[in-house]
DNA sequence: TTAGTGACTGCAT
DNA sequence: CATGCAGCCACTA
């Protein structure tokens, strides 16, 4: 049944896989998902990130962002001005459209 | 169990 | 090139 309650909770991958992003990198919801093998579960990762930010705060939640290169929080501006100055601080350039170049700082890109 | 929400993504207009 | 709409996944009430 199910008995167990899930011990393999989708957030926990969430958590690891972020927390394996090297410095200087970051990474996509889509690409999050797709590692974990739903390719399409990029909200539920986007969802998992939201919960972290206010228990794990350990977690580099700043180095994911959305397919675009940018952040997306809207709601949460101060978030996301966070998030900026901290990925500047890891040496990740943000373009005059504040987006990031993924082909040169996506993890585990090419 | 059903319904609703959300740090997303891709395609259509 | 910029908006809008629908689809998918996991979690909470």
């Amino acid at each position: 049944m199910k008995t167990k309650t899930q011990e393999f909770s989708f957030y926990k991958e969430v958590y690891k896989i972020v927390s394996k992003i090297p410095k200087g990198r970051v990474t996509t919801y889509g690409n999050i998902a797709f590692i974990l093998g739903k390719p399409r579960a990029a909200r539920a990762v986007g969802y998992a990130l939201n919960v972290l930010k206010k228990e794990e705060t350990e977690i580099p939640w700043q180095r994911v962002i959305n397919s675009q290169g940018m952040i997306s929080f809207k709601g949460d501006i101060f978030r996301a001005n966070l998030q900026r100055k901290l990925l500047e601080q890891e040496g990740i350039h943000f373009d005059k459209n504040d987006k990031i170049d993924l082909k040169k700082y996506g993890w585990l890109n090419l």
